[in-house]
RNA sequence: GGAGGGAUGGCAGAGCGGUAAUGCAACGGAUUGCUAAUCCGUCAACGUGUAACAGCGUUGCGGGGGUUCGAGUCCCCCUCCCUCCGCCA
């Protein structure tokens, strides 16, 4: 959500960012409405001011009993106009509103400008992809030989885009949670946080998820949307709040499962567990002081990327292009882990800031120790990390000849010290 | 599902037709060996204005509509929160 005066005074740099996501130039349009919208309220004012006055001379001159007749007469000349002044003062604001609250974040001066993920950069790399003296399976292949995944009788229950997890399977999903979650919570000072995943209207317009995505959500008949990731309560905690300086960052850790329609995505990957309707992720979002959200986002990518690294899971990290970022997001980067079934590397964690974008939204702000008056905070969320996600890359990258896989050793004491599946 | 109560500035909390008390917190200033205390002011948003302040003005009492010269106060609709009862993991 935009800031007007900001608008007025960069309209360029506006549109700009604007080109950079793929949309048509705003200002020019925006600030005509915006002209239009403050004349009006002047002249508005200007009646009000003097139909207050006028009030004030009718109670006056009743209270000493003289005739105010002529007063009221004046006053109810001024009726008809001061009505329609508010009602287009209402409609022009509002129709601002709606058009200010569809339109992306502007990408931070240094993200790659491109439309999609071809523009993206990789930043760095880590860990090497293993090498197999046999062709490496997909998960589904594996999970599906060894009889713990199991997609058809998900289909029963549910359709497309679940799975059944049996047995060491289940354990692992389980397993890869409870890692994360303790990793984040006592070495990376997330505080665990357990939330509803049903939320209100409101909730999701505050992270940017409505009203421009509403397809992409799981509605309740009545009126609840389940979270596509809890990105969406974890940000949404301070709304309506003015934090103290010395209390931010906060940082709080989620785990929950996570509903998408995946409207967009017919066909797409459309075997395996890879883009599924419901899925368990850990997430991290940090409430931070914008002159420290550069930093955070820094930090937190980190913290996800020590995951990978602790489960000894290849990746590399790109900086997403203008095109391929969030609605919300002024700075992301992908963790992509390696996938050797597939031979390449697929998205497992996205971590962005997300500037005073949702605050704004939100209305989540910070009082400065010095000066007045209160500032929004910065946002920033990120995967720590999708758990079926790292669930197919332990089970692919860990794979071995008999068909079975290896726990990765920072798992087993979560699999009861089991070391191997087979 | 039934019956009630409520929504006011960062927080607490009055006002029930005449144009938003008061307290706390915070900020600025004054005073003061230090701390504390005390006093004055500021303390929502928007418009206008300014180099930036100031100033001026309007709005603001959950949202929308109505009555009225005038609405936080009266009427109607909606949203959300809370309490009790019932049901239930």
């Amino acid at each position: 959500m935009y800031d007007l005066r900001w608008i007025r005074e960069n309209p360029e740099a506006f549109d700009a960012g604007m080109a950079a996501r793929g949309v048509a130039p705003q200002a020019a349009d925006i600030l005509s409405r915006d002209e239009k919208a403050r004349a009006n309220r002047t002249t508005l004012q200007e009646m009000q001011n003097r139909r207050n006055a006028l009030s004030k001379q009718i109670g006056a001159a009743k209270s000493k009993g003289e005739d105010a007749d002529h007063l009221i007469a004046e006053v109810g000349e001024l009726k008809g106009a001061l009505q329609s002044g508010e009602e287009i003062e209402r409609e022009l604001s509002q129709s601002l509103r709606e058009t200010l609250s569809g339109l992306p974040n502007q990408p931070e001066a240094d993200v790659p400008v491109g439309p999609d993920e071809e523009a993206n950069i990789e930043v760095r790399r880590h860990g090497t992809p293993p090498v197999f003296d046999f062709k490496p399976k997909e998960h589904f292949e594996i999970g599906e030989a060894l009889g713990l995944m199991d997609f058809e009788a998900a289909s029963k229950l549910s359709g497309s885009r679940f799975v059944v997890l049996h047995g060491a399977l289940a354990r692992l999903e389980r397993a890869l949670s409870t890692f994360m979650l303790d990793i984040h919570s006592t070495e990376f000072g997330y505080s665990e946080t357990s939330v509803p995943l049903l939320v209100r209207e409101h909730t999701a317009f505050g992270t940017g998820n409505l009203p421009k995505f509403e397809e992409d959500l799981f509605k309740t008949t009545d009126g609840f949307y389940l979270i596509p990731t809890a990105e969406m309560v974890l940000t949404n905690l301070v709304r309506d709040g003015v934090l103290g300086e010395d209390e931010l960052p906060l940082r709080f850790i989620a785990h929950t499962p996570c509903f998408r329609s995946e409207a967009g995505a017919a066909g797409r990957d459309t075997r395996g567990m890879l883009r599924q309707h419901q899925f368990y992720k850990v997430e991290m979002v940090s409430i931070s002081h914008p002159d420290d959200s550069k930093n955070e986002l820094d930090r937190m990518t980190g913290c996800a990327e020590a995951i990978l690294q602790r489960l000894g899971i290849p990746y590399r990290a790109m900086l997403l292009s203008s095109g391929d970022m969030g609605f919300s997001a002024k700075r992301t980067y992908d963790l992509e882990g390696w996938m050797p079934g597939q031979d390449c590397y697929r998205e497992i964690s996205s971590c962005s800031n997300c500037g005073d974008f949702q605050a704004r939204r939100m209305s989540a702000r910070y009082k400065p120790k010095q000066g007045k008056g209160t500032n929004f905070v910065h946002t920033l969320n990120g995967s720590g990390l999708a758990v079926g996600r790292t669930l197919i890359a332990v089970m692919e990258n860990y794979q071995l000849a008999d068909g079975g896989f290896a726990i990765p050793e920072a798992l087993q004491p979560y699999m009861g010290g089991m070391t191997r599946v087979v």
